[in-house]
DNA sequence: AATATTTGGTTTATATTATAAACTAATTTA
DNA sequence: TAAATTAGTTTATAATATAAACCAAATATT
């Protein structure tokens, strides 16, 4: 009963815990948005979104705004159930 | 003012959160019972307990029971103040 | 009494992760 | 038209987590 859970690797990241905070508040973000609210750079962001949408936890969709491309995430609802796990869990450890 | 914080990279780590959360609730802890609890292997336990060590997050002391080696851990007033921190800004992320 | 097993670890090697640096391609701006 | 900016991706490197291999002493087995 007792003991501790195991916390989603995927989630158990600065950086993809920031995303994913951050689209679960929100219909969608963008990159650069994504970006600036993280600090993250944006290699290390590229590649951790990519980890996010491979794994289901958000989808990505590339666009143009104007004639600039624009990279737009949002949560799914797989992504929306293992944060509430991840959080659950981790619940554990802090209190 | 808002943003997400910096979580401690040392206490970002499931095992190395687990042995603090369980060395927060008690005086001391021995290697052993740590281990059980926590679930993780003796090596992984032995690299983590010294990182946590050399951060002056816990002190620990080796000494013997009867004939056998024992290893007792405590978390210790940095300790006490890093994990606190971790956790108030953690819930910056998952609240 | 020798040998095998268990206990309580540590050290070392490896796989995974996080991150930054370098790069691409198109677009403004000077 | 050259320089700088934007919006990213790819690749290389450093840091981490983890397990496997090892060690020494104690205890149990035959």
């Amino acid at each position: 009963m007792s003991g501790f859970a195991q916390l989603d690797p995927l989630l158990h990241s600065q950086l993809r815990l920031a995303v994913m905070s951050l689209l679960i508040s929100v219909d969608s973000a963008e990159f650069v948005f994504i970006k600036e609210k993280t600090g993250a750079t944006a290699g290390n962001l590229s590649v951790q979104l990519d980890k996010l949408s491979n794994a289901g936890y958000i989808s990505v969709t590339k666009s143009f705004k104007g004639k600039k491309p624009v990279t737009t995430c949002s949560i799914t609802k797989v992504g929306i159930k293992a944060f509430e796990k991840y959080v659950n869990n981790l619940r554990g450890y802090i209190e």
